[in-house]
DNA sequence: CGCACAAATATATTCGATAAAATCTAATTA
DNA sequence: TAATTAGATTTTATCGAATATATTTGTGCG
């Protein structure tokens, strides 16, 4: 039954046809960065066999991916868990990320063409978007508007010239948004916040790199301060 | 048969069991780092089963471990290979590590304390040793050599204080050296790259930070050269 | 001959059951 | 009482077989 229901070829984003391993991968992967699965939750086999209806090998597979990004942990016959968080990780994060970025829109600004510069004109657009279609809690309620948050920030350092980075970038920018999640900070400062984006904007545009490393350092060290003091993580 | 064999309990680093699966990742992770695995090479499980001794299920856990960090390239319903190699990544990997270790290196430089310095001494004393084991091609035949030669420049960047940062370094490590083992040039400066680390030691020891710097970027963009100029990948 | 299409084959993925390991429970002893 | 240990139970890791998907081969037709 359970079978046939998942035979029916769910597609993936490619078109292709997309395995049950990577489909549990997906789901997981959501529950944990969004923080329904909270940190040091025990991940018994047996429950998420029948939470997310599938079977042992695919289950087991989608672990072991998602452990080697470390989105799970893995012990050794101990099966798997949730990562605790704390702030000490965030603050590592936090700070990770500022110099990375630093790199990447620097780099970016010294050789970006003018797609790159198109890149973050529509990345931003798609962020006023999703801001402005709810007020100010849009983007607790609008999912895609984290989707477009992450586009925006990649798009400015997309002209880096090393993918590597901007993959490390991406992966940075998912650990944190669990963190954000896991705060449950409804920081009402949505218009603020897209005005912070709005600044960053015109100066990278502005080619004005140390203006825009000094807001982007801002805009990320405001938002870990805010979710540390919600005092919700060690 | 294989069972009972594999069964003799393996140990591994920590004195913990370890489980089949972490055994055929470490294996699959040396092959294919090693060049022993050529790049775009098809990893069928029928012949990956009979050359590492397993079952079906630990097997494809170690692939999925490996295609999460970029060690194996999977395709949807199309199984795993060998991810393909070429000067143009191996560019993008060396100037991101560039980027990444300057980092390391100038907030070790800062911050660092005495037991960081005593780690690089210890580093620097093991990796001396492993090079005079043998003479100048030694460690291509000491397979240590490699080991201490990855301890060393992450004790460099050891006082960072991000293991984020840390294990990025790490992976790009790895991946640089998949490219050294596939250029297969055997570049008789033995003498002179062990100089080289210690010129680095020393500057980084005397907290000259611009100056290890340098040493460090130009360390990584010779051995890169001599590696695209062995003309083995596009 | 070249192409479309349908078996036939090979391969990857998933399932259900078993083996191995960890964890819990309760009885035993110092 | 605290610490140990043997047995029972739960949980994880692995196996062998079945299913789904891809690839190849072969056949007929224009």
């Amino acid at each position: 039954m359970a079978k046939t229901a998942s035979s029916a070829a769910s597609n993936d984003a490619d078109g292709q046809i997309s395995t049950q391993a990577s489909s549990v991968y997906d789901r997981l992967k959501h529950d944990i960065l969004t923080g329904q699965l909270k940190p040091g939750v025990k991940l018994r086999l047996k429950d998420l066999i029948e939470k997310y209806d599938t079977g042992n090998s695919p289950l087991r597979e989608a672990l072991n991916r998602l452990s080697a990004n470390g989105m799970v942990v893995r012990e050794e016959n101990r099966g798997f868990r949730v990562p605790p968080a704390s702030a000490h990780e965030l603050q590592e994060l936090t700070n990770t990320r500022c110099w990375l970025e630093e790199i990447g829109i620097r780099e970016s600004i010294a050789n970006g063409d003018t797609e790159w510069e198109e890149r973050i004109v529509l990345a931003f657009h798609w962020l006023t978007r999703a801001a402005r279609s709810d007020e100010a809690a849009a983007k607790y309620t609008v999912p895609e508007w984290e989707d477009h948050h992450r586009e925006f920030h990649l798009a400015l350092i997309s002209a880096c010239g090393s993918s590597i980075l901007m993959d490390f970038c991406a992966e940075l920018h998912q650990r944190s948004f669990r963190y954000r999640n896991l705060a449950e900070v409804v920081e009402y400062r949505g218009q603020h916040e897209l005005e912070e984006h709005r600044e960053l904007q015109q100066a990278v545009l502005d080619r004005n790199a140390d203006l825009a490393v000094d807001l982007l350092h801002k805009h990320y060290k405001v938002t870990s301060e805010i979710l540390i003091n919600s005092g919700r993580f060690e």
